[in-house]
DNA sequence: AATGCCCATTCGACATAGTCGAACGCTCTT
DNA sequence: AAGAGCGTTCGACTATGTCGAATGGGCATT
């Protein structure tokens, strides 16, 4: 595949790197992770540095991610279709289900929130709006590995990290479950990412009938699975109705 | 200065050209906007594509924002020194003087707001962090003018939009309030930017004293000013003291 | 249906532009 | 005082991205 820009990977690199690494990384850091001369990572730095998406700490020399992606970042939700069609029917299943919704698409391996909604009653809650989740652990992630083979093939051979006891940390169990979410149409998952808690959700589809994203309803698991191990069917319909009314909105046909 | 990355600028360019532009691009206008060649334009869009920067929309083929961005900003929150130290402090603020907290920095000439607190009592308000917020007409910008020569520099020969009957429109007008803010330590304005709302903010330093960063409190005008054009001394002080409490947080001595 | 225009995309040659590795100077440690 | 580690600078090389014209598909008009 000809014609892509290396520096443009490179500094792409670079700064997911700064994004996962826990706060400031040096040029000798990023130059030895990334196999690049010490001399040409500090070439890209700079011009990162000059356009804004990268910041130099005065005292320590290192760099961190810049004010400019921030901005950048909530433009995207500006023009992101998925979520702006979403934004009304999200805050009617919020208080039609009483719990917190998400609304998830697929980036990196990872189920990218492009919206939340807290739960009504409480709010003692952090906006997670950006954040990254684990595909295996999460309904959102489920659904997206159900109905994207990309998403699906790219998790096959990676390695599922166990957060509870409950995280199916096998790719065959993965795989069941996987099929399974795709014969019903809609995923569950209880106590699999966070003790305690659990969250369901459905496919949304954008036009052509092609899964663009998923949206979710999380909260206590006494409350969405009131039978252990199996989702309030109620709950599950109200979140598959939310789903298909987006759906419809973004041009899916019939779906 | 040489080093600069070229592509890597262009990249840039593109990208807060897509984030400006309300909406999708074609390769055409971009191209032609920033005087470049179409087949180097879609060269960069290209990359940009795979490393998830820009989308691409299917049926129109015109080029947007990309999801990795939303991910990348929101890391940055979690990095950023002015932010989280701030959170707390910014909370107490908002319960303190019942009204919306916002924490700006400078960038590309205007206010990145970086942190925003509801006002306590009211909840239909929508979240503005990563917004960009002119700076001849709110008290957050006034304060950056005051204390970042950079910034002020920036906005010397700058169209200043007129956004009510109020805003400071002429440069000589301008620089006198903004000289005021310096002599006084902190910034106000009332219906400059929004009818029936004020704002009042003060400078937040980092070490050494240098200016990094305003908080501001905005509301209700009739609540701010109760005297016409006068902001409430009681308020003033809240912030000024939330400014200096940060301050001393990051480090800047006994400013 | 047939035609024309507009647009994203591809291609190949040229020379610019970015990469590399060694050397510099700085701060902090030993 | 000497050393190590860091970010930074420098100059030569060639790989790399740039350009402009050509291609092909889609859409609206004719």
């Amino acid at each position: 595949m000809p014609g892509a820009v290396q520096s443009i990977e490179r500094a792409a690199a670079i700064l997911r790197l700064l994004a996962r690494g826990s706060g400031r990384l040096g040029v000798g850091e990023i130059a030895t992770s990334l196999g690049l001369a010490k001399g040409t990572t500090h070439g890209i730095l700079r011009t990162l540095q000059e356009v804004g998406f990268v910041e130099q700490d005065r005292s320590s020399g290192k760099y961190q991610l810049g004010a400019a992606l921030l901005h950048l970042g909530t433009s995207y939700l500006d023009v992101n279709d998925l979520r702006s069609r979403a934004i009304n029917w999200a805050d009617a299943l919020a208080s039609r289900s009483g719990e917190a919704v998400r609304i998830g698409t697929p980036l990196e391996g990872k189920v990218l929130v492009v919206h939340h909604v807290f739960r009504p009653d409480d709010s003692l809650q952090t906006l997670d709006v950006g954040a990254l989740l684990p595909l295996h652990a999460t309904a959102l992630g489920k659904i997206l590995m159900a109905y994207d083979a990309e998403v699906a093939a790219g998790i096959a051979d990676a390695e599922l990290e166990q957060f509870t006891r409950r995280t199916l940390t096998t790719p065959a169990a993965l795989k069941r479950a996987v099929s399974r979410v795709h014969e019903q149409g809609w995923a569950f998952e209880s106590e699999e990412f966070t003790p305690g808690q659990a969250s369901i959700a459905a496919p949304i589809r954008g036009y052509g009938g092609l899964v663009v994203g998923a949206i979710s309803i999380a909260g206590s698991a006494d409350r969405l699975c009131p039978t252990p191990d199996r989702a309030d069917p109620g709950l599950v319909d109200v979140v598959q109705n939310a789903a298909r009314a987006i759906s419809r909105d973004l041009g899916a046909g019939r779906w």
